[in-house]
DNA sequence: ATATTTGATTTGTGATCACATATTGAGGCC
DNA sequence: GGCCTCAATATGTGATCACAAATCAAATAT
């Protein structure tokens, strides 16, 4: 009452930020980024202690992970970062080929100039990584590309599905090397859609982004069999 | 040791349904059968309450249907049943024609001839709750009939994309009335839908399902703003 | 009578505790 | 030496408590 109630009311402009949200968010962007591996096992006391937190916001941003299939949960309730199989990757592929382009497909109808000027910042951006063979950097401007792009759909709900998707891509980057033929290769696809945005090509958005993500899933499976292969020779080795 | 350790070893079949889960189950089906009101607060204790639980369980089950965008989140967290508008009604529209397309094209790929029988049985199911006009036993036999029918892809991810989507549409439900003669004209696409199965017709399912979709999304608009001008008509009323 | 403020209640978040079960490792037996 | 047993530890779940912030209602002032 004495230093001045009508100044500075609390003045808490710190966001509204649980921890359990803040929580949620680093796990999230540690699992698209491939910060954790396939397979790795996660227990709510390691990662409050890694996270510097008490278990309790850790739980539920596991939990709430969980239910986005995030996790693997064994018949114990412990938690595994999901491994990923042809089978899955065909499935994740195939779908986000139908979700990306009709996002793109309606992209294209809103789209504004500042909109496609900031897409192709990105891509710009996209392509310093690619040249400079910065693949986490590369990954990140990525994802903020496309996420710019399909912004321009308003479409929230089919958004937070893509990023679903995209969450379970993260842990096989974990596994890709650098490789700047593949960079490149992958920056056409990107060039062919700015180019399709820019002329206002619904159906060549579309056909862009789906080849884009075919090509990912690519060059996904054929690391996953490669890798598969290697565990195999190497059975002998501590674990099946 | 005493009695027999051989035999019955703890046998604990009673399933590993934690708390949690069976609340979240609740909650779910309670929305997507149109049992809470849109716009409706829910508060943990109540909830709990209701469900003769602890606060906890409800807390984390509210939780991870926050993270399916099931609630909306005041800026002060508190949750509130969301508000369908034609906008987003017409993205879910979109999406689901998409996604269930999607399923439906795979679905005929890999059907098998059990799998026809019940997608049978479940379409008569169906029938019979038309004919008596009894529209949450409908509402349950639909869903039921379309996952049997995308259960077949086998496309985990994609599928709880879907129901995800459908959990979207539940509170709606809460305000159509009995209609026969909707009932029955929904009837003919799902009819249509068994029959692109049995002819091992993708494009056919594609076609059916996606009739069906635009169909219902059709009568929720319509339903929908015509709320919207009932509700203004009384703006004299208690509330905005 | 209306608007404002103040106090009481409700609510979400996070911490700590208790408990049942699973996992792990060492030790003993065949 | 290999396998089993059993104790010690680790882990997830749920309950209770504490607290800050928001909501609601009554009471006061204008």
């Amino acid at each position: 009452m004495t230093d001045g109630p009508l100044l500075l009311p609390t003045l808490r402009q710190v966001s509204r930020d649980t921890l359990q949200d803040q929580v949620y968010r680093q796990i999230r962007e540690a699992l698209m980024s491939g910060r954790f591996q396939p397979g790795q096992k996660l227990t709510i006391r390691g990662l409050a202690e890694a996270l510097g937190s008490s278990p309790m916001p850790v739980r539920e941003a596991l939990q709430r992970l969980s239910a986005e299939n995030a996790f693997e949960v064994t018949e114990t309730s412990r938690l595994r970062v999901r491994l990923m199989t042809v089978d899955r990757l065909r499935e994740i592929r195939d779908t986000r080929v139908a979700l990306e382009g009709l996002l793109a497909e309606k992209a294209v109808l809103l789209l504004q100039k500042h909109d496609l000027d900031e897409i192709t910042d990105l891509c710009n951006q996209m392509q310093h990584a690619a040249d400079e063979v910065d693949v986490s950097r590369y990954l990140w401007t990525n994802f903020a590309f496309h996420r710019r792009i399909y912004a321009v759909a308003q479409a929230e709900l089919t958004m937070a599905a893509v990023e679903n998707f995209w969450l379970h891509m993260g842990p096989c980057f974990a596994l890709v090397a650098p490789d700047k033929a593949h960079l490149q290769r992958s920056m056409e696809a990107h060039t062919r859609i700015v180019e399709a945005l820019a002329a206002r090509d619904g159906a060549g958005a579309r056909a862009a982004v789906t080849d884009d993500i075919m090509q990912a899933a690519d060059s996904l499976a054929r690391l996953l069999v490669k890798n598969d292969r290697a565990r195999s020779s190497v059975s002998g080795g501590k674990r099946a």
